[in-house]
DNA sequence: AAGTCATTTTTGGTATACAAAAACACATAG
DNA sequence: CTATGTGTTTTTGTATACCAAAAATGACTT
């Protein structure tokens, strides 16, 4: 009827966005017709748009079977930091190496605003300073690929990573781990920066354990329910 | 009419080799209609397989002006190798610790056949025998993710990475950093292993600015031809 | 009463049709 | 001769209609 102009990149966002915060938790189903009707919109480009979020892993198409929000298993979710701690690592290295003085002055500003936050037991908020912090280290590593995958992987970690910062303590933990990290990048001691990252982000890997103990169930079932 | 029964994920493999082997060269124009035809199938699951395709950046999409084979600029090309060598480092490092002796003895025999092959002046026998011994590697790593991680990177890569072995004695030390890099891991030194995979790859990257000179023109202009 | 098979219903996959935008070409004017 | 503008053509993007397969439900049989 009327064409609406809007691209079917819209819908893309908008998922991936409900996905990420976490409005669309793990396993939820994702009816086509419910979609196109709540953009209104047809059901191709709803289709397109979840071809899309299936190529980057953040929902699984089952075929025949429909699609939903993307289930991780407690292995997947163990070798995903795997990986992401040796990109971070990466980032982090890269960073110490290549990152302009003003891009560092920026990243000491947003330490200190994981800082500030970090006593308002207020962890969405040190949440979301965490996240800036994190991508303005990506960003300085000056290799544009590199932050992509790496954001890639944060994506589809980051249903999961929000419920950690809610372990007691780990909020002053991080905010001091970022403190050493960036001390390690202004002074351009790539190694260091490297090995404080990879082990700032393994140990939310490592707490997988106690993890189990915490996490809603429908955050760890596998994708058959 | 005919209602094939098969799923549009065989376009997405046919694409992916014809991408991958070559046969479709970066720049080229990827139509709708004509492959449609081709596969004797609708533009429907031709333009969901492009969608898919675009999502691992094979291909490239440009609103409204179509899908491309993937072109990579130089700085592009740059910081996938150097990705890719951190990737094929750690899977090396992890297959070094983690890999079981029955697999390590294929991998033996998987670098006997390289080197078999590395005097026949068989480029093209070798790029073969060389990608099985590498992803032999990456299934030693016991990372399901990362596994796929580095293929992709890898088959991104794959058009350019072909052209390298054609050059003067890179089979040979190819072959041999191949024997050294196995040795480290059927030892077990994990830090060695993936030390020397990381060269490995690094070199092809490295030697980038040769390629300029060596390669078509096609492959090294960025999208807007 | 329970299990199995058939039918219905829902839903995912494909094809076709239509609209809009961009590429192309030609013509005309400067 | 070149450059710009308009009309045509090609092609992408979206909507709708159709078909097939799987899940749900009900009836019939054992």
């Amino acid at each position: 009827m009327a064409p609406t102009g809007k691209l079917a990149t819209d819908l893309v966002q908008a998922l991936e966005r409900d996905i990420v915060t976490g409005v669309l938790k793990p396993g939820d189903r994702l009816d086509e017709r419910s979609l196109s009707e709540r953009f209104a919109v047809s059901r191709t480009p709803v289709r397109e748009a979840l071809q899309t979020l299936a190529g980057t892993g953040l929902v699984t198409t089952m075929p025949r079977r429909g699609t939903v929000v993307a289930s991780i298993t407690i292995a997947e979710l163990i070798e995903m930091f795997e990986v992401m701690a040796e990109l971070e690592a990466m980032c982090a290295r890269l960073a110490a190496r290549r990152m302009a003085r003003v891009d560092v002055e920026k990243l000491f500003a947003l330490s200190a605003e994981c800082a500030a936050l970090r006593d308002h037991a207020n962890a969405d908020g040190y949440y979301e300073a965490n996240v800036r912090f994190h991508e303005a280290i990506y960003a300085g590593c000056r290799n544009a690929y590199l932050e992509r995958q790496t954001k890639n992987v944060r994506n589809r970690l980051s249903p999961y990573r929000r419920l950690q910062l809610h372990r007691p303590g780990r909020v002053e933990r991080s905010s001091d781990e970022h403190a050493d990290i960036l001390k390690a990048i202004s002074t351009g001691d790539a190694v260091q920066a490297g090995d404080l990252m990879r082990a700032h982000v393994a140990v939310q890997g490592e707490a997988l354990n106690d993890l189990l103990a915490i996490v809603p169930r429908a955050y760890l079932e596998p994708l058959a329910s």
